[in-house]
DNA sequence: ATGGAGTTGGAACGTCTGTTCGGGGCCCAG
DNA sequence: CTGGGCCCCGAACAGACGTTCCAACTCCAT
């Protein structure tokens, strides 16, 4: 992507270097200080274009919902360990990370290697799953998916589910319809299932899937 | 700073799962939202007490304008790297590695966690998945698989084979009947198929299915 | 000139969001 | 009982913020 307006490329820089100070994102307004623009309609104008070019990324109504992409944040080069906390089954219960005292002792663990690892990989957890009710996600018995608790689940996202009504875990993709949810199967020949909002709780957002093999 | 209540933790770790998610901040009415609490202000009120104690930073009037303070280390534990040698499609013929020169220089390679390491990890190398001709093996698009030669595989190993009069590569299981074979999808509700021996050739024998989602 | 595409400027609208205020339960020491 | 921390609730305010609309400007090929 050659092609950049000097005007898109100084509100870029400034982006880049805002970062570097702050946690959170400039504001339209911010960016339009920063970089002595005297209009916020013409920051709209060129983040729209950078947007258009695939610099960044927007969430629309969102203060500071800017997201830079290609700009991995502090990926770790090491090797993460995650625990496996518990098993994943169609009827029983997930088990949920415990928040406190989480370093037990006698778990075991399975390690991640650093192209696996997601962008933040402190509170990640692993489940072995069991059975084959899995299958329409191309899940196996015996493998073991790697969470992340998951705040507010983008659309599209693999969440771990659990439907309270049916007593049940699944694995599916998620979409926000209204106040309702669909959930949709991995394998897309299959049916997607539409549930109540407050029927579903989102456990977390696979991000990774592992199968060891004999 | 050890006494943390139940709701500042939750609100803590509410932040920091959404922060893996998403480049910004949450905003006080989506932490409301996430952590099933009825009021702003009780947000307020415990986002307060956790800066307070010195586990995040505030901005004031700034929308999304929380700092988390203080990340992690992480740990350094040996592992296997093994080299993508290329991808493996229905229609197309399966790169094998090459005994001569292996360590190419500018191959992407995939690094093996100690679990997944199976015993002799000197000729192992993996293949990327491409298209969803192994569906019935439980593997996605995008997969990638991790092979080791075989010299002579045994009944129901999971294996890439090539079979040669349909000039189609496949993973399926491999089971000897006689002077045929029996090729079996992992998924257990699909059909084998049968084939001659001298028909199929065996490249490797998959250890690990490793898939990484967004 | 002339027209269109690309860009900037100014202003306003509506919503998102941090913050505040008054009130109300709960629990325990006095 | 009384009072005071501690925590939660509902509502509202004021400012921050994304977004939109329209006019004007530059540049360039026609």
């Amino acid at each position: 992507m050659p092609g950049l307006r000097p005007r898109q490329q100084q509100i870029l820089d400034f982006i880049r270097a805002y970062r570097a100070d702050h946690s959170y994102m400039p504001s339209v307004r911010e960016i339009q200080a920063g970089c002595a623009i005297s209009s916020t309609s013409v920051v709209d104008y060129n983040v729209r274009i950078l947007e258009r070019e695939g610099y960044l990324r927007r969430s629309p109504d969102i203060s500071r919902g800017i997201e830079l992409v290609g700009d991995e944040p502090e990926r770790a080069v090491e090797l993460i360990s995650v625990p496996i906390i518990g098993t994943i089954a169609a009827g029983s219960p997930m088990p949920v990370p415990e928040v406190t005292g989480w370093p037990a002792e006698d778990v075991e663990t399975v390690s991640l290697p650093p192209e696996l690892t997601p962008r933040h990989s402190e509170q990640l957890y692993a489940l072995r799953v069991k059975g084959y009710s899995m299958i329409d996600a191309l899940i196996d018995d015996g493998d073991i998916v790697v969470l992340r608790p998951a705040a507010d689940p983008r659309d599209g996202d693999l969440v771990a589910a659990w439907l309270k009504l049916e007593e049940e875990a699944t694995l599916k993709r998620f979409y926000r319809e209204g106040d309702r949810i669909r959930l949709q199967p991995a394998n897309t020949q299959m049916e997607p299932i539409m549930v109540a909002a407050d029927n579903v709780e989102v456990y977390g957002k696979v991000v990774a899937v592992i199968r060891r093999l004999e």
